[in-house]
This record gives C-alpha cells, structure tokens and sequence, in this order.
DNA sequence: GTTGTTGGCCAACACCTGTTGACCAACGCT
DNA sequence: AGCGTTGGTCAACAGGTGTTGGCCAACAAC
C-alpha cells in the first residue's frame, strides 16, 4: 500500500510547469520557522525596502510541500511519510524538499508549525470555561491536520514528544495559569486536563475509535466540559485515602 | 543512539550458546499465536500422548525473543525497533527471530497479547467502581510494557490501530455493559471512557509528559476516578443546548 | 557409528530510505 | 546580447531494512 496512487491531490502528474495547485487550505504557514533551507547562492534579495517578503515564485511550491507533509505526517507518522511521497503529493522532485527544508527533520519542525489559538479567557463565565474549552478543541483539531500530526509523531519519535510538549507547555498551561488561583496548584490541573484533552484526541483523531468518532461534538461537550471545569477549577478536598 | 549498546539484557554478548539468559519476566505468554513460524523439517514430535507442550529446548530463546520485541516496540515503535536490535538485545541472530515468528508483523503480534485482567466487578460497591478501575489500570500499565508496546505502535499503525481496538472492544466493553444498564448507552459510555483511560496512558507511559509523571497515585485515582464514575453511572440528562 | 532433527550463525539479496551533486530551462537585469 | 539568479529535474550514493538460504554443532535414535 505505498505505491502508485496518488493520494489526494496533485490531480494531473505529468505537467507540473507552474505551481497554483488545488490546496492551500488555511494559509499553510509559509514564512515560520525556515530553518535549514540554504539553497546554492546567498539569499537576501538585492533591495528590500520593506521587511516584509518579497513574495517569491516558489511560494506556492513551499506551501505545497508543507501541505502535503502535513497529510502525509498526520495520515502516516513520521516515518512511513516518505520525503519521495510527500514530493510527490506536492508534484514535485524530492530534492527540492532537502533544499527548501534541510532535512526531514526540519521538514517536519516547519509543518508542524502549531498555535491552538485559546479564545479569550475572562469573557466567558466562570462555570463555562470547561465546556468552552471543549467546544474550541473540537473545532481546533478538526480544522487543522497539523495537530494529530503532532501527536502522532510525538508519540513515535522522542523529538516529536518535546515538541509537543513544548507546545503544551507555551500555550495551555496559561490558559490554567490564569483559571486556577493556587500557582501550587497549577502543574497539576494542567496535567490533570491534557490527560483528558490529548485522551480525546487520540481516540478521536489518531485512533479513530469507532464508539468514540461516534459521539457527536454536544455531546462529547456536554460530558467532558463538566470533567475539564472540575479538574480546573474544583477544589481538591475529598480524598479518599492518604 | 542506535548503536554499540545492549539495552539491558544480553550481558555478555559473545558466548551464545547455551540459553538461560537473565530475562523470562512474567511468563512471557509463550505459546500464543505464533503463526507464521514454519522452519525446515516438520514440527509434531514424534509421539507426544499428551496434548502439553513437551518444553523444547528453544523455549528459552523465544521468551529472550519476545522480551526484548516488547521493550524495543515498547521504547521505539514499530518502525524504529528493527529485528537486528531485538536480536542483539536477545542475543541471538535475526534470522532466528524470522524462523520462529515468520516476520516482523508475527513478532509483533505475539508480542502484544495483551490480557487486561480487568477483576471482580460485582465486589466493589457501586460508587467505587470508578476509582477502582483507575488504581487498576494505573498498575496494569505500569507492569506491563505490552501495553504502552500496543498503543504506541497503535498510534503509528493501522494494524497496531485495529489489534488495539479489537482488544479494547473485547475486555473494557464487558465491563461497561455490566456497569450501564441501559444497553443503548453503552457504546457512548464505553466512548467516554475510553478517552480519558488512554489519555491517561498516552501521557503518563508513552508520552511521559512531566507534569502528569509527577502526579502521585492517589492524586490520579482521586482526580479521575470520579471522572469514570460519572462516564459510567450518571443519567445524562444535563443538556446544555440542543 | 550413522543418521536425522533441532538450534543457531553467517553471508548475502533486493529494496527502500534520506541525501547529494550535476545539469538544465526560464526569467530579470544592465 | 550576455549574465546571474531562481526553480527545478535526474541520476546516483551510502546506509539500513526485512528477509532468505546455506552451512554447522550438538544431541537423540537406531
């Protein structure tokens, strides 16, 4: 299973004179985190007044490549994602991925270039926050490949676990800093709602479990907001033995 | 990091010989599915009256085999933990391991028999049930290496994928439907549960996620014990919306 | 002793991987 | 025109992978 088939795009294989393919769903991310890319010549184009990019023909060519790497990381892992199937995808040749990215690694590092962009925190109410929170992942890992990439990844290769990490670390734990009070308290909630936010992604969007892929989103909402609220904001009296 | 060292076992890589490593923790499941393992000649000895396996001499060796497949798929995943490796950690060459277990999807699956001995349920009262399977499965994953072996493979594989769903559908469905009375609600509760069980494990055993490692046992059963006590025995009636 | 089976090692095969360097067609300058 | 840069293809390399077949030592049976 890993042969001749394209798998979604690059309708047309042969002519692949000009880029405009079919994707570039949501903006693709272009200019972040480039890295490795060190092509023959020197780059910095000979006068740029602004800072902003120049707007290079290979763009859409980079834009595919990152889209198809993404379908790809997510759809197989990191390493059955061949560099060869993922220029393929992309309709073009393979080196152009080593020259644009370095490497796979740094292929990977510029496809997974993640923002679970957590919505504002005070203006829902207080008794909220769990179900809100719910709702915005919902919607965060179905729009967006990039994530069960990540995660699929992450729990292959021990570089991708630090990323991830990484990622959790920068962008959820404030959201707990700023909902629990008690900052001794603040590791643990965190741990306490990615077990329950990264188990439902897991079996939802890597595993694709049937009774979960099942539920639909008001009820996953409806019955892991109230697990989020009480492990973000319950206080943790009851126990039931020291 | 792949090379020039033996993971734990096989002290003494030279002499090879005779079997009787160190290893053969638990058992190591011997007999079950081997499959594909056809060597030269015939197997059936000659006159065995009864149906007892008569102990051969390679036992050892396959339970070396199977130990070492288990911490390699359990450490690496599927694709990075090679059959050299295994072989290296078990002591023995690779075409050993091909000969008994006919190839590498073989070692793997008998590998990962997993049995998740989940216990008595009518004993424990009826409001400890959650709290009980949490302390259960936190053991469970903590002396078995099948089972972080299973899931991570699980995530990178859609074989691993399917033998892990077929295991779960298998062992953690019965108890929910002799928890859940009603048998529509079944899949659903079975669903919910199952998303903050593996969460739980994807990042305490696989991910290693520091801030869930740091939390106590007594925290995780208190903390998600009511969680699977409410996935299983609350009426869902709270709706927010429709 | 001879013979057959078992347990094991060794050397190779075919394939696939990431990666590299040589070469080439446009296009923008001056 | 001439020239440099950009975007791209092609063919190969070195290394690792699963897998196979041939050979050998020990032991059991006759």
């Amino acid at each position: 299973m890993n042969d001749s088939k394209p798998r979604s795009k690059s309708g047309t294989d042969s002519d692949s004179t000009s880029g405009t393919r079919s994707g570039a769903k949501t903006g693709a991310t272009t200019g972040a985190a480039q890295g490795g890319g060190r092509s023959r010549g020197k780059r910095t184009p000979p006068a740029s007044s602004s800072a902003a990019a120049p707007a290079r023909r290979s763009d859409a060519t980079r834009a595919a490549i990152l889209d198809a790497a993404r379908e790809r990381f997510a759809a197989d892992g990191y390493e059955r994602a061949t560099i060869r199937a993922i220029a393929r995808d992309a309709g073009i040749d393979p080196s152009m991925v080593m020259r644009y990215y370095g490497n796979k690694e740094g292929l990977f590092a510029a496809a997974v270039s993640v923002d679970l962009k957590i919505p504002d925190l005070a203006s829902v109410p207080r008794d909220r926050i769990g179900a809100t929170l719910v709702a915005h992942f919902l919607t965060l890992w179905e729009e967006n490949e990039q994530l069960t990439a990540l995660l699929r990844v992450g729990t292959a290769d021990a570089a991708g676990a630090e990323r991830l990490q990484d990622v959790l670390r920068e962008q959820l734990l404030p959201v707990v800093r700023a909902t629990c009070p008690d900052p001794e308290q603040i590791r643990m909630r965190a741990a306490l709602v990615v077990t329950q936010t990264l188990g439902l992604a897991l079996t939802r969007h890597v595993l694709r479990l049937p009774p979960v892929t099942e539920l639909t989103r008001d009820e996953l909402v409806a019955w892991l907001g109230p697990t989020l609220q009480r492990y973000l904001t319950a206080p943790h009296s009851a126990w039931p033995e020291a």
